[in-house]
DNA sequence: CAGCTTTGTGCAACCAGATGTGCAACGTTT
DNA sequence: AAACGTTGCACATCTGGTTGCACAAAGCTG
C-alpha cells in the first residue's frame, strides 16, 4: 500500500485538499466539524505530508548542516550530539558533513546541501581562510561557526583558547616547572595559533627563556607526536612538563613516554585540551583544560535555528553575535 | 541573485525546459548544437537541479539512513566513516540517527524519514525484537542491518561474535589462565549473548569449571564496571584474567585495577573487544579482538545501494544475504 | 431588514523538475 | 514526387502540498 497523500484525506473526509491542508497546519478558519473529520482520515489513513512536496513549495527542508573535519576525532561526536539534541528537539533534522578536511569536499557538500533547500549550515571545521562561507552568510544562508575565527562577520561559538594554554601553562610553571614543551598542530588552524599565544604569553610573563625546540609541530597527523616526543626528550631541551594542544595529542605523547620508560607525572607531567571522557580513563588520568563540547554544539544549534526563524519571518538575518564559553583547568593524575 | 532553475536555462538557451531536462538526464534525442547552447546556460548560471523537485517526482531522495544507537560510543564513527565514503561515492548523501537505545526514537526516526522519501536504512543499533524494522522491509524498503540478529530474513554484515570471545578465552586458557571473568554488556542485546556464549563453551572446552560470580553485568552504564571489578577483585573469585565485552568496558576496568594497585597484566589480564584505534594507546596497549569496523560500513552501505538500484529496476527487493567478516586477535600488552 | 464583518470552503495557480505525446522538419526509399 | 521513418523539440501533465482569491453563508449592527 503507498503511502497516502493529501487528496486521499481529502476525499475520505468530503472535502477539498487546501481545507486538509489548512487545517493540519491551522493558520485560517476550518470549522470544528470539518477539523474532526479531517482529523479522523488523516488517522485512519495513517496520513503523514510529504516532506519533498513541503520543502518544494516552502522553499526549506527544516534540515540543517553540521560540517566537521573527522567523525573519528572524538570531540566531535561530543559537539555533534549537543547539536542534534537541540535540532531534533525543535523539529529539525541534521545532515552530518565529514569533510575530512579537504577544502574542496567542504564546499561540494555545500553546494550539493543548496540543492537540497538546507535551511542552515554549523561549520565546526578549522581550515583558514574561507571566502565561501562569508559568501555563504551574504547571500542571507543562516551559517554558524564553532571554533573558528572568524572577525566577527558571522554567528560563532568558541572557547578562549589563548586562555586554555594560557591557564594551562600558568599551572604548571606555578608547580615548579621550568621547561614546558608545546605539541602544536597545524600551523594553518587558528585555533592552535591561538593556543601556542597562550603559551608563549604565559611563559614570558614569568620571564622563562623559551626555546623553539620546545614545540613540536605536528606532521601528518596525531601519531606525529610519537617520534616527536622521543626526540625532543633525548635531546638537550628535554621538558619536565609537556602541554599538548588536545587530549588526542596528548594520548600518543602519553604512549610515547611510556613506551620510553618515562614515568609519568614523575619524570614529566602532561597536560591536555578538550578533557574528552576517555581522558579521565587514561594511566594516568590526565589532567586536561575542559571545553564545553556538548553545550557549544547545542548553543550552536540555538543560534543557528533562531537565525533560520528570524529569517523566514523578516527575510533578514540578525546581527551577528560571537559567544565565548568558559574552560576549566581539570587536574588529574598526569601533572606533578 | 535567487538560484536558477530549469526555465531560466531554458529561456537563456533558447529552448523548452524538457529539452533542458532530457539534455542533462540524457535518455532522447538532443541535437549536438542545443545541447551545447544548454550545457553553456547551465555553465553561465550555475544551474543546478532542485533535489526536492526531483525527489518529488521521483519518490526517492538519493538519501539514506544510518541509524545507531550513540555516536559518543567510538566503534560507531568508524562505521559511520565507512558508511559515507560508500555513500559519497555513489552520489547519495547519508542521515545520522542518534536512537540513544531508545526504540521509540528509532521509530520517530523511521517514520520522518520515510517522509522525506529515503531510499534506505541501515541499522547498526542492538536492540532486540523490532517488529517495524521487518515491516519496512516487508513494505519493500531497502534495510540492511549491522551486528544485529535476524534469522536472515534482511540483509546483514555482521561478525561471528561467538567466535571471537571463543578465541580470546581460548588464547587466555593457553597462556595458562585457569580463572577468567567476563564483562558483560546487556542482557538485551544479542550481541553480548552470543559473546557471553562464546566464552563460556571455550571455558567448558577446556574443562574449566565456571562460576557465575565471573560474569560482571552492567547496569547503568560502562562505569557500572569500574565498582564491579573492584569488588569481583576483592572477593574469593577474583580472577587473574578479565574478557571485556567491549573496548570501551576494557579501559574502565583497567582503571579500576590501576586505582587499585593491581598491575596490569602481572596480576590481571585484560583483553577487548573491538580493537578501537584508542586501545594501542592505553596503558599498557590493549589487546583486544579487532573487527573490521570500517568494512561493515562500507560493505553495508554498498549492499544497501545495491539493493536500492535493484528496486529501481525491477521493482523488486533482491533476497537477502547475511555477511561475516572474520575477526582478529590482536595481542599487545595486557595480556600475559 | 439592508449592509457589514466574520467565518468557512473550494478552485486554481504555483513550487521545479521529469516524461509521454504529438507534431514538424528532414532524409531516405520506391 | 509521394510515402515513410527518424530525429528534435514544444506542450501538457504529473509529483504533493501551500496559498491567494473568490464567493457564500452566517452573525452582527444600525
Amino acid at each position: 500500500m503507498a503511502r497516502a497523500n493529501i487528496k486521499d484525506v481529502a476525499s475520505l473526509a468530503g472535502v477539498s485538499p487546501g481545507t486538509v491542508s489548512r487545517t493540519l497546519n491551522g493558520n485560517s478558519y476550518v470549522s470544528k466539524d470539518t477539523r474532526a473529520k479531517i482529523l479522523a482520515a488523516v488517522k485512519e489513513l495513517n496520513y503523514q505530508p510529504n516532506a519533498a512536496a513541503k520543502t518544494l513549495k516552502a522553499g526549506r527542508s527544516h534540515t540543517l548542516a553540521l560540517v566537521i573535519p573527522s567523525i573519528q576525532n572524538p570531540i566531535f561526536p561530543i559537539v555533534t550530539q549537543g547539536v542534534e539534541d537541540v535540532a531534533n528537539m525543535q523539529g529539525y533534522t541534521t545532515i552530518l558533513c565529514n569533510t575530512n578536511e579537504d577544502t574542496n569536499r567542504e564546499k561540494q557538500y555545500i553546494s550539493n546541501l543548496l540543492t537540497r533547500s538546507i535551511d542552515g549550515f554549523i561549520f565546526a571545521t578549522i581550515t583558514e581562510k574561507a571566502d565561501y562561507i562569508y559568501e555563504l552568510r551574504e547571500k542571507g544562508v543562516p551559517v554558524v561557526l564553532v571554533n573558528r575565527r572568524n572577525d566577527d562577520e558571522i554567528d560563532a561559538v568558541q572557547i578562549d583558547n589563548f586562555q586554555a594554554t594560557f591557564d594551562a601553562t600558568n599551572y604548571l610553571v606555578s608547580t615548579g616547572h621550568k621547561t614546558i614543551a608545546f605539541a602544536m598542530g597545524h600551523e594553518s588552524i587558528n585555533v592552535y595559533r591561538d593556543r601556542r599565544e597562550g603559551y608563549l604569553t604565559a611563559l614570558k610573563h614569568h620571564g622563562i627563556r623559551f626555546h623553539p625546540e620546545w614545540i613540536m609541530q605536528e606532521t601528518y597527523g596525531p601519531e606525529s607526536f610519537y617520534s616527536l616526543t622521543k626526540s625532543l626528550m633525548a635531546s638537550e631541551y628535554r621538558p619536565t612538563a609537556i602541554l599538548a594542544g588536545s587530549d588526542i595529542k596528548a594520548f600518543t605523547i602519553m604512549r610515547s613516554l611510556h613506551d620510553s620508560g618515562y614515568k609519568i607525572p614523575e619524570d614529566v607531567s602532561v597536560i591536555g585540551i578538550d578533557n574528552i571522557p576517555l581522558s579521565a580513563l587514561m594511566e594516568p588520568p590526565l589532567s586536561s583544560v575542559s571545553q564545553p563540547l556538548y553545550q557549544m554544539g547545542s548553543l550552536a544549534a540555538k543560534k543557528l535555528i533562531s537565525q533560520i526563524e528570524h529569517k523566514e519571518e523578516t527575510g533578514q538575518l540578525l546581527p551577528p553575535v560571537v559567544d565565548i564559553m568558559t574552560t576549566e583547568l581539570i587536574i588529574r593524575k598526569s601533572t606533578l
